[in-house]
DNA sequence: AGCACGCCGACT
DNA sequence: GTCGGCGTGCTC
């Protein structure tokens, strides 16, 4: 007998991420149900958390299998809005996946896991279950709970954690360690600790086998390795707070200079209007932040919500904390302000999720986040603020969804009818395009406060003489930054102590097997390790190709760097070092930064960690070692990065008052960029590079795409393949009006055991990139190469 | 992602 | 003749 029932389409968050129908429960009313709501269901022998999108009148026998009823319901008002699920249709669409994976990478973990406490209140006390549990049960018992969830005598709880994932294992210390050479278990747990560092003890065990179980165990009692609760209730940013500098500087009162009270009347009239962006562009301390803060006044005042994102969890707090005392109270009480961002622990992330979620007031909220913010069910929004628009962090490229932040936030004004501001003292060209051909209407701030511009030199140096990266002048005057009792940094994005590492007897350097890499040597960690994969092997063990010990590490690093300064700079000058592997153990990049806002160091050596946002008042000179590094990076956006990068790690010099000096260290004197650099000139830069562009066929002239294809590496099928497969791209290519390059081997063609080729897409449109992709991908199904589609991408290499 | 099914090789 | 390798394919 045919019956006529309700069921539900259910996207599951996590694999496989397809959309599946549901019956609903006999335990349930369908009042019980809504679209939006996260429901738990069975699939296969398991159980997965999905989220109800859309209800189907549909016949239960209609199709060859039945329909399984879903368990249980997680929510009991809808988590997802109408349009928050549409902004994750159109992300599901843009990016060719499975509205499930989008939903998944949008929530925080709790959120998604298909096994929460569910508590029941009965006449008798308190019962808890997890879903799996209700399967067990009776038809009258599902009823009966049934019946407590529909009258509010139920509540859906966190996740119970289980012991393997409860806490989070770090070495106590830097190697070495105090443990005997022999005990190789011990040994290889704290590698693997400080290695992938901190993990939880199912990592370790994954990785490691059963027996490292009670090798943990030991080592935790001996106190070499330290456990910190994995989930704790309140977030990490207090000690990351710590290091900051007080909030303010000339953000507070609103105080405004007549040129940006006239760019602030500006930004209000736009507020309002509809969708509307606009981009501020004024140096570092010409007032930017004031007028963010003006603006979100006025939006708040008109009752709508503020989100200011900033493109790390630094300079997020730190816009927090400006927000708070320029902000008062009566505008917006402390309950409605929220800082998001990923240094948080998951619960932490929850609260602020579901209390976004869950609120139907319309009353303004203020929301201070990194990129992740900009995902949270915020309604209401007025203005969205970019800081630092140009920054690359604000593009995803690993994880589950790489989305461009700019465009989600355009998105979301255009839902909202919001005023998209976009900020920077160094504007992505492609902004700043837009800006002067009149498609982003611009304000300039050119006024500085609080100090004048640091004061920068080229420091030429001389090819081939390996006499340490310094140059004289370079230490010059670093000794007299020291002799003052004044402070410098020096950054060197290249992290290790040499690059590269040469046998002198057979006169090969050593390379990575896995990706044909050079592996870098470690001196603290005795190792040679390759900086794509990871792998790493002992230092020093014999040659693979002579079998002998005879080794020059060659080149300089963060390293190397940090022990020549103790030679070169007078006895007992505290130096200290921020990188990757300084900062490897949780709190260590608190303890450095704080050790030297403290002075109890006088230089402070680090990669690009250390050139964003850090506010040291005492540091009048910033070096930059090899400025050249990132400019001969087979990136069209090469010198826009080199000059964001050092424009940016300037700014970390004479920032107290006392004027700065900037030393650029540059075997190519010669190069356009630091003419520009020099004067601190974006807009002089701007036209040069543009004009480039313009005769280079590249962004914002063209769009661009890689279409990266890869095989086992050694595999002659694999090459074989890939040629074929271009042959017949190019002809669909230019059917579609596609300019294609390649398939050409990628500027790192071996990376992880895998052969890599690209193929450059150009062209006017990102839908006929997509559709010579699944052309690409259609005919490429089933064979060795596997293909990946990157729009725009960030990481050329 | 699991977990089944399934089709070949090494053993009782 | 059975156990078990992990290659494909499905999960409402």
């Amino acid at each position: 007998m045919p019956a006529e029932t309700v069921a539900v389409r259910t996207a599951l968050l996590s694999p496989p991420f397809t959309e599946l129908s549901y019956s609903l429960p006999d335990c349930l009313p369908p009042e019980a149900f809504f679209t939006g709501q996260r429901v738990v269901v069975p699939l296969g022998k398991s159980r997965r958390a999905g989220v109800i999108t859309a209800f189907e009148r549909q016949r239960a026998d209609a199709e060859n299998f039945t329909l399984k009823p879903l368990i249980w319901p997680l929510d009991r008002e809808p988590l997802f809005s109408p349009a928050y699920l549409d902004l994750a249709r159109t992300l599901a669409d843009r990016h060719a996946d499975e509205l499930g994976r989008i939903l998944a990478g949008m929530l925080p973990a709790g959120l998604r896991s298909p096994a929460p406490r569910l508590r029941f209140f009965n006449e008798d006390g308190i019962t808890d279950l997890v879903p799996g549990d209700l399967a067990r049960l009776s038809a009258d018992s599902l009823r009966a709970l049934g019946g407590l969830w529909m009258s509010g005598r139920a509540e859906v709880r966190r996740p119970g954690v289980s012991p393997l994932d409860a806490f989070l294992y770090s070495p106590a210390s830097d190697p070495p360690w105090p443990v005997r050479p022999a005990a190789k278990a011990r040994i290889a747990v704290l590698e693997f600790l400080l290695e992938k560092g901190p993990v939880s003890r199912r990592i370790l065990l994954n990785a490691l086998g059963k027996k490292a179980d009670a090798t943990l165990t030991v080592l935790t009692r001996a106190g070499l390795v330290r456990a910190l609760p994995a989930d704790p209730e309140d977030s990490y940013a207090g000690t990351l707070r710590e290091c900051l500098p007080a909030a303010g500087n000339g953000a507070s009162g609103f105080t405004l200079t007549p040129r940006q009270r006239e760019i602030a009347d500006e930004l209000l009239r736009a507020v309002g209007q509809g969708a509307q962006i606009r981009l501020l562009f004024g140096v570092t301390g010409s007032g930017k932040t004031a007028l963010y803060l003006d603006a979100a006044r006025a939006v708040l005042a008109s009752g709508r919500s503020v989100l200011l994102l900033a493109p790390e969890v630094a300079l997020a707090l730190k816009l927090n904390d400006a927000a708070e005392t320029a902000l008062p109270p009566d505008l917006i009480p402390p309950d409605r302000r929220h800082l998001f961002h990923g240094y948080q622990s998951h619960a932490a992330r929850e609260r602020t999720f579901r209390l976004l979620a869950g609120d139907k007031s319309g009353r303004p909220r203020l929301l201070t986040g990194t990129r992740s913010a900009l995902l949270l069910p915020l309604e209401n929004i007025g203005l969205i603020v970019m800081d630092e628009e140009h920054d690359a962090s604000f593009k995803q490229d690993e994880g589950s969804i790489n989305y461009q932040a700019k465009e989600v936030a355009w998105y979301r004004a255009n839902r909202e009818g919001a005023l998209l501001l976009l900020g920077s003292a160094t504007p992505d060209l492609k902004s700043f395009y837009a800006a002067r051909q009149g498609r982003i209407p611009l304000h300039t701030l050119t006024e500085r406060f609080g100090g004048s511009l640091p004061e920068a030199r080229l420091v030429p140096l001389a090819p081939g003489k390996d006499k340490g990266l310094l140059a004289p002048e370079s230490v010059a005057d670093l000794n007299e930054v020291v002799r003052r009792g004044e402070q410098a940094v020096i950054l060197l994005n290249r992290r290790g102590y040499a690059p590269v590492v040469y046998c002198r007897d057979c006169g090969k350097t050593l390379r990575c097997p896995q990706c044909d890499i050079s592996l870098a040597y470690h001196k603290g960690r005795e190792k040679l390790v390759c900086h794509y994969c990871g792998r790493s092997v002992a230092f020093p063990s014999p040659c693979p190709s002579c079998g002998n010990l005879n080794f020059l590490p060659l080149g300089e690093g963060t390293e190397k760097l940090e022990e020549n300064l103790e030679t070169l700079l007078p006895p007992g000058t505290g130096i200290l070092r921020l990188d990757r592997d300084s900062t490897r153990r949780p709190g260590r990049m608190e303890a450095i930064l704080s050790a030297f806002a403290r002075k109890e160091a006088a230089v402070l050596v680090g990669t690009q960690m250390l050139s964003k946002g850090h506010h040291f008042p005492d540091v009048t000179l910033a070096v930059i070692a090899d400025a050249d590094l990132g400019l001969n990076l087979p990136d069209y956006r090469a010198a826009e990065r080199t000059f964001q990068l050092i424009l940016q790690a300037s700014g970390r010099s004479g920032r107290g008052g006392k004027s700065g000096q900037v030393l650029i260290q540059t075997r190519d004197p010669g190069h356009y960029c630091w003419d520009y650099v020099l004067r601190a000139d974006y807009e002089g830069f701007f036209e040069r590079e543009l004009e480039l562009r313009r005769r280079r066929l590249y962004p914002p002239f063209t769009r661009l795409a890689l279409i990266r294809i890869s095989h086992e590496a050694g595999s002659t099928e694999g090459a074989e393949a890939a040629a074929a497969l271009g042959r017949s791209m190019r002809q669909k290519a230019k059917e579609l009006g596609v300019t294609m390059l390649g398939p050409a081997p990628a500027p790192l063609p071996l990376l992880k055991g895998r052969a890599r080729r690209h193929c450059l897409l150009k062209g006017d449109d990102w839908r006929s990139f997509r559709l010579l992709y699944k052309y690409a991908a259609e005919t490429a199904k089933g064979g060795a190469l596997a293909l990946r589609l990157d729009l725009d991408p960030v990481n050329m290499l």
